[in-house]
DNA sequence: GTCTATACACCGATAGAC
DNA sequence: GTCTATCGGTGTATAGAC
């Protein structure tokens, strides 16, 4: 699971130091503020006060510190949903996670860089499988104290719980919201019936 | 709807001919193979045979260049979307463009792009409250015929369609596929009950 | 560990000829 | 309408000193 370091014939840093990871807050920065187009190895140096040739010493590539941003990123939100599921209100602290946690943004510049990046697509698959393996098993232990909860499948609605979750805080950050009320009414109702308060 | 035409001091090209048009085969080509970091006025037209210089008469900058491209695109799939909203099982053809049609690289280098595009972000909102209100007016219609089929709002079943279709076809491109089985049965058993064939 | 300096490619955009 | 030529800027990545 660890990163798997150097690729190149050159010096390289510590992997998790503290200039490793002060440069992964950097990249995050930038990558939330202005986008994956300001996401270069220049930008973040100058955000954490080093010079760029430092980024260079601690990650081989700009791939590699994408990806590792990632793999970062995606390990804390991990813990959040595994803690959320060790709770005693587990559907509706991961369905919180969803819905306030998750920087819509930042997913969706990633979404779009794993199309181009072949490393950082394995680490989203991971991510994905991982993420919904909680979620189902939460899922599942729900729907057995509350059977008559709904008729899907736990698998089936932690997808559409996933997708709904993603789409309604893409749209709230572009301005739509016509349905928003409705689907959110529709997601308290299910959490009422199988997790009920 | 059409476009606003120029900006810069400059000699520019007629809108909707057929070298604007090959330029936007282009991009789109490009965009889907290769991502949006390699969406260059140079690549585009060695896509197509051109100069370099010839794309600035045709476009005054890059990002008008995609906001069109975008535009192009949308309202050829919002047309595709109105034509299966006349058809007489308007809900299974209109999923069938979610599920089928959409591709999935494409909109997630969109959705990327409008996050630092402006005037690209406000057609993206125009697609989605467009797409929107064609699909929530073709469910309201196959409710008001099928009361029973359904207790959530139509604006509610709208969201959830689309957000799901796009997270199976994302998730299929990069090859996941755990619990589609599942989520597709359970449209499947929406569709039987709200639009019987 | 951190720096200066730099090679080299590519980008957006423009001037102006044909 | 299409071209040649070019400016100024920025990107990744490396060599090698301190």
């Amino acid at each position: 699971m660890a990163s798997v370091q150097p690729k190149p014939d050159r010096r390289m840093g510590p992997v998790g130091s503290d200039t490793w990871n002060a440069m992964l807050d950097g990249a995050e920065a930038v990558l939330r503020d202005e986008g994956h187009a300001a996401l270069t190895s220049r930008r973040i140096a100058e955000r954490i006060g080093v010079k760029q040739r430092l980024v260079y010493y601690y990650f081989a590539t700009m791939d590699d510190l994408i990806t590792e941003l990632f793999r970062r990123l995606s390990e804390r939100e991990l813990e959040r949903f595994r803690a959320a599921r060790r709770s005693d209100r587990p559907l509706r602290e991961i369905w919180d996670i969803c819905i306030h946690t998750t920087d819509a943004r930042l997913i969706s510049e990633f979404i779009a860089l794993a199309n181009r990046i072949e490393e950082l697509s394995a680490e989203v698959v991971h991510f994905i499988e991982e993420s919904r393996r909680i979620q189902v098993d939460a899922l599942e232990a729900a729907l057995k104290r509350a059977p008559a909860a709904n008729h899907a499948s736990a698998a089936a609605l932690a997808i559409v719980a996933t997708s709904v979750a993603l789409t309604l805080t893409r749209e709230q950050k572009i301005g739509v919201d016509s349905g928003h009320d409705d689907v959110m009414a529709l997601i308290e109702a299910f959490l009422a019936r199988a997790e009920p308060s």
